[in-house]
DNA sequence: GTAGGGTTAG
């Protein structure tokens, strides 16, 4: 059922009503498993639902995993718990797969403290005792927070339980470290694990290697790929496109291009990432027409272009002054999912924006309201930084101050557009008040909106007396600067 | 015979 093969599985379902053979817990818990893997969400709950409501079968424990699988598959974690405490009503026993499920679920959407609490209710309340699987969700979770401290806790829990950690879990240690650019962490971490007797394989150096890519360290990244082909260990598509994405996030799209067609060579199938970084590549150097051609290669080799793919394309088009082609496209793809991203709504504003098309942008804007989209932090400010290159301060403000109200509150970068905004066109009435909001707020102004209002003191603009409250707001980085 | 964890693109 696992290969993609649900409808053959309701064949044999047919086959069994047919025959007067009464299909077990066993055969739906299969079919639903299929429906789940295939991302066929909506018909999996509705076979589960039928299936307790026709009492066709009752369901155990391992049918109640699977759909709560299913619905953490698609992050609706609320529900998930909900059938826990409805196989605790009918008393089938949640086991260490239906919480470990959960947690894991919990821990990937960054609700860290639920995650505990189910934790805590497992082991104390329950009695079940947490096995690695378990603590690799809860490690991974706390380390993608960069709650470090709390994750070494965990760590050594294990090691008092006696639970060895294993390849997953030293894995998502260097993941994390490399996250964070900690790459030298990384690698004492694949030590101790050889140390232990525990084998790094392709998943392990494929996440120190994007590390290396990351910080640019290309040449570093070139020599951990070697040696690890060395060690029999065969690059995958996921190597790739991480030395990919270094290469082209380097500027280096030659050497990218080169790899791609090694990767082809060695009979690897690019994937719709591998695609999707080489295209921001060439959109990056200003290559749009090689761009075009290699998102024709992508739809002939039948990947098919996703968000991600879509949200770079539409960038590409924007920063390379073809914001009209943008449009065009946005429009092709009309009502589609695809345009129900507000990413997709934030690259567009941008772009129309940075190119003097304000009444575009404010049709964007009205339209995503329309739409039912919720404008995030990045759609104001993208709006307000329009508002101000055209000198519509007043329209500026006005959504400034509707964030608030929206539960949206401005950032910092919100701020810094705006003062932005103020400085550039003269208007110097509510500068004081926002610099005292951002002092309370904690921010700091940017280097590059320090230097304008230093300008602008230095020309007399401003008067001097605001330094004082420039001066809380001078960025750490610039602080640290012996050159400042 | 069915259920849970680690890697890549914004």
């Amino acid at each position: 059922m696992q290969l993609y093969r649900t409808k053959d599985g309701f064949a044999l379902l047919g086959c069994c009503f047919r025959r007067a053979i009464a299909p077990d817990v066993y055969i739906f818990s299969a079919l639903l498993d299929g429906l789940v893997v295939e991302d066929r969400i909506l018909e999996a709950e509705m076979l589960f639902k039928k299936l307790i409501k026709q009492k066709l079968c009752e369901p155990d424990v391992v049918m109640y995993n699977t759909m709560i699988k299913g619905l953490c598959k698609f992050g609706n974690n609320v529900t998930a718990l909900a059938l826990l405490r409805l196989m605790e009503q009918k008393n089938c026993k949640p086991s260490i797969v239906t919480y470990s499920t959960i947690i894991d679920s919990l821990c990937k959407d960054k609700m860290i403290d639920d995650a505990f609490k189910l934790f805590k209710e497992m082991v104390s309340d329950k009695g079940i005792l947490p096995d690695v699987i378990t603590y690799n969700s809860l490690i991974c979770g706390l380390c993608k927070f960069g709650h470090w401290d709390e994750a070494s806790k965990m760590l050594k829990e294990m090691a008092d339980e006696k639970i060895s950690p294993n390849v997953k879990t030293f894995t998502a240690l260097v993941d994390a470290f490399c996250k964070e650019g900690k790459v030298k962490e990384a690698e004492a971490v694949i030590n101790i694990m050889i140390e232990r007797g525990k084998v790094p394989n392709i998943v392990t150096y494929n996440s120190l290697i994007d590390g290396y890519c990351l910080r640019g360290e290309m040449s570093k990244a070139r020599e951990i790929f070697d040696s690890m082909t060395l060690r029999g260990l065969v690059p995958n598509v996921v190597t790739y496109n991480s030395l990919l994405n270094g290469y082209c996030k380097n500027l280096n799209i030659e050497k990218a291009e080169q790899m791609f067609h090694e990767m082809t060579v060695k009979g690897l199938k690019p994937n719709v990432v591998t695609y999707t970084t080489m295209l921001q590549g060439l959109f990056q150097v200003g290559r749009c027409v090689a761009a075009r051609k290699l998102f024709d290669e992508m739809h002939a080799q039948g990947q098919i272009p996703n968000e991600c793919t879509y949200g770079i394309v539409l960038d590409g088009l924007c920063n390379n002054h073809l914001v009209e082609d943008a449009l065009s496209l946005f429009h092709l793809v009309g009502n589609s999912k695809l345009n129900s991203n507000i990413v997709v709504y934030n690259i567009l504003i941008d772009g129309a924006g940075k190119y003097g098309k304000v009444d575009i942008a404010r049709v964007l804007f009205q339209g995503l309201i329309d739409k039912g989209l919720q404008p995030n932090v990045r759609t104001y400010t993208v709006m307000i930084s329009c508002f101000c290159q055209e000198g519509l301060l007043g329209e500026a403000k006005l959504l400034f101050l509707k964030m608030n109200e929206s539960g949206c509150p401005p950032n910092d970068v919100t701020y810094r557009v705006l003062l932005q905004g103020y400085l550039k066109n003269q208007h110097y009435d509510d500068v004081v008040m926002l610099l005292q909001e951002m002092v309370d707020r904690g921010y700091s102004l940017g280097a590059s909106t320090l230097s304008l209002f230093i300008d602008h003191i230095a020309v007399g603009l401003l008067d001097r007396s605001m330094l004082k409250l420039l001066g809380k707001l001078v960025p750490k980085e610039l602080m640290d600067d012996p050159s400042f």
